[in-house]
DNA sequence: AACTTATCCAACCGCCGCTAC
DNA sequence: AGTAGCGGCGGTTGGATAAGT
C-alpha cells in the first residue's frame, strides 16, 4: 500500500477515541488513542474506513450517474461528490473515477468526436418546455431550468427560512406573484439539495410559460451556500 | 506452474483556506 | 499585517491481488 497498513488494534484504538472524545481536534487524536501515527493518517482512517455507514462494494448504476453528472458540474471535488452519495468516501469515488470512469468516457468522448466530425452534425440545445429562472440575494446568477412537471425528486426533511417569490411570466412580459414561500425545503447534506416546493404541479404556475424565483434580499441569507443550491438546480435539471 | 501486466484501493504528501494570536 | 497551527482536500504512490500469457 501507499504507506504502513493499519492493524486492527489501532483501529480499534482510534474508534474507542473518537466514540469517547468525538470527531475534531484531530492533532490532539494520535495522544488521546495512543496510536503512533500523525493527525492526518487518524483523521483519513476515520473518515474512509472506521465511521459507522460507510458503505462498501461496488457502485450501483444510479450511484455511477449521479458521479458522472457531479463530476460534469463540479470537476475532481470529490469531497462534493461524495457528500452527495451516502456512505460513499470522497478517497472512494476518487479511486472508483480514476480506475473506471475516466478511462471509460475518455473512449466514449474520443469515439463521439470521430462520430461528430465524420458526420458533421451540429448539437442543437432543446429549448426547455418550461423555463424557471432563479436569482440569488448573495450572488447574482440567473439561468434558465428546463422543468418537467411529475418528475420532481423526493423531499427529505430539512428546511431552511429562505424567503422566496415565485413570480410567472405572463404572455405579455409581466412579471406577476404567484406565490410567497419561506420554508423552502432542502435535502441534505449527503443526499444533495433539492428545492422542494418549486413544482410546476402547482396549479398556479400551469398559466405560466416561464416562472422566476426569486430571494427577497432584505431577509438575508441562510446557512445553505448559493452554489450549492445552483448544484442542484442544475443536478435536478439535468436529469429530466 | 511461473511469470508478467493490469487493476484496485488504502495510505501518504503537499498545498490551501481559515482562525486565533 | 504577519504567522503558526489546524482541518480539509486532491493528487500520487505503491503493495496486494486478479487476470492474462
Amino acid at each position: 500500500m501507499g504507506g504502513v497498513a493499519w492493524t486492527e488494534e489501532e483501529d480499534q484504538l482510534l474508534k474507542k477515541c473518537i466514540e469517547r472524545y468525538g470527531e475534531g481536534k484531530w492533532h490532539r487524536v494520535p495522544l488521546l488513542a495512543g496510536l503512533n501515527r500523525c493527525r492526518k493518517s487518524c483523521r483519513l482512517r476515520w473518515l474512509n474506513y472506521l465511521r459507522p455507514n460507510i458503505k462498501r462494494g461496488s457502485f450501483a448504476e444510479d450511484e455511477v450517474q449521479l458521479i458522472i453528472k457531479l463530476h460534469k458540474l463540479l470537476g475532481n471535488k470529490w469531497s462534493l461528490i461524495a457528500g452527495r452519495l451516502p456512505g460513499r468516501t470522497a478517497n472512494d469515488v476518487k479511486n472508483f473515477w480514476n480506475c473506471h470512469l475516466s478511462k471509460k468516457l475518455c473512449a466514449r468522448e474520443t469515439e463521439e468526436e470521430c462520430n461528430q466530425s465524420a458526420m458533421n452534425v451540429e448539437t442543437i440545445t432543446p429549448h426547455p418546455a418550461r423555463s424557471i429562472s432563479m436569482t440569488g440575494s448573495t450572488k447574482q446568477r440567473t439561468q434558465d431550468y428546463h422543468v418537467a412537471p411529475n418528475s420532481l425528486p423526493a423531499i427529505k426533511e430539512s428546511s431552511m427560512s429562505m424567503p422566496f417569490n415565485f413570480f410567472g411570466v405572463d404572455q405579455q412580459g409581466h412579471d406577476q406573484l404567484v406565490k410567497e414561500e419561506r420554508d423552502i425545503r432542502v435535502q441534505e447534506p449527503a443526499g444533495g439539495l433539492f428545492i422542494g416546493d418549486l413544482t410546476t404541479e402547482d396549479h398556479r404556475f400551469g398559466q405560466f410559460d416561464e416562472v422566476n424565483v426569486l430571494s427577497r434580499a432584505d431577509e438575508g441569507c441562510s446557512k445553505w451556500d448559493w452554489d450549492d443550491l445552483m448544484l442542484d438546480m442544475d443536478l435536478w435539471t439535468d436529469s429530466l
